[in-house]
DNA sequence: ACTTTACCTTCCAGTTGAAGGAAGGTTTAT
DNA sequence: ATAAACCTTCCTTCAACTGGAAGGTAAAGT
C-alpha cells in the first residue's frame, strides 16, 4: 500500500506519516520504485497513532504507548500510570483554560462594545496591578 | 532601568523581552554602554504585554491590543471583537479537552492497572474501528 | 505513442513563543 | 585587583507538524 492509501486508511495526512518515519515511530518497507510500503500491520500502528495523538498524548508518550502494546508481558499498571499521568495534565489544563475564561467572560460582559474608546478589557491590561514591592 | 529590572517590574524574564523587542513589540533606549534603557512607560507596555499573554491571548493578538489601547480614536468595539473571538477560542478548546478528559478517564478507571497484560486502554487505542469506508 | 494528471520522492524553510547556552563586554562589590 | 553579577549578540533547540520546490514514476485518457 502507497503511503495515500495508508494516509487515508489511518486518517492520518501523508505529510505526517513520512515525519512518524523521520522521527523513528514506523518504518515501511521500499518498493523497488522507494515509494514506502505500508502493510496492514503498519496502518494499524498508525491508526493506533492518530487514536493516541487525538487524545491528546505527547509523541513521546505514543512512543510509550506502543511499546507497552507490543509488549506482551506488559503491566496494566504502567499503561494505567501514562494514562492517568496525562489525565491529569488535561484537567490542569482544562484549569488553567477555565480560569482565563472567567476572566475574559467578565471583561468581556463589561465592556460595552460600541464606538466610544473606554473600554475596561483595556483598561484591565493596562492597570499596573498591585505592586507587591512597594513602588 | 536596565533589563533585570524591567524583568523584575514586569513580571516578564529578560530573555522573554529581548525576544519582544525582536519581534518589534517594544523598542526600549539604549545607553551608552549600548545597555537597554527602559522606562516606565516601556515597562508599563511590559506589564501590558504580560497580562495579556497571561490571559492566553497570542503575540499577534497583544499587538493589536496594543495598538488598539495607544490609538485614542478606538472604538471599544474593536477591543470586545477580539477579546470575544479569543474567548471562544478558549471555550472551544475547553471543550475539546474536556471531551479527551471525558475519554481518557473512563479508560482509566476501566483498567485494572495491576501487574497482567490485559488493558482496555491499549485496547481501546489499538482498536481498528468503525470502517467507514466500507473496507 | 503521447500527454496529462496524479501520485511519489527528498530536502529545506516556516510556524509559536520562547528557553538555553556560548563567548565576550561592563559594572559593582569586596 | 579580582570576582560576581550584570549586560550584549548570536546560534541552537523544543513540538509536531505543514507547505512548497524540484524532480521521478505511474496510471489514465486520447
Amino acid at each position: 500500500m502507497n503511503i495515500g492509501a495508508a494516509a487515508t486508511e489511518s486518517g492520518l495526512p501523508a505529510k505526517t506519516i513520512r515525519y512518524y518515519e523521520e522521527i523513528g515511530l514506523i518504518n515501511p518497507d521500499r518498493g523497488e520504485n522507494s515509494y514506502r510500503d505500508y502493510s496492514d500491520q503498519h496502518v494499524h500502528k498508525l491508526r493506533f497513532l492518530q487514536r493516541a495523538r487525538s487524545l491528546g498524548f505527547s509523541i513521546d508518550e505514543c512512543r510509550q504507548l506502543m511499546s507497552l502494546y507490543e509488549d506482551d508481558s506488559r503491566a496494566s499498571a504502567d499503561v494505567k500510570f501514562l494514562a492517568n499521568k496525562h489525565l491529569e495534565e488535561i484537567e490542569q489544563k482544562i484549569a488553567e483554560l477555565a480560569s482565563m475564561r472567567d476572566v475574559l467572560k467578565n471583561l468581556v460582559n463589561s465592556c460595552h462594545g460600541d464606538a466610544r474608546a473606554e473600554c475596561p478589557i483595556l483598561d484591565d491590561l493596562a492597570r499596573t496591578g498591585a505592586k507587591l514591592h512597594g513602588n
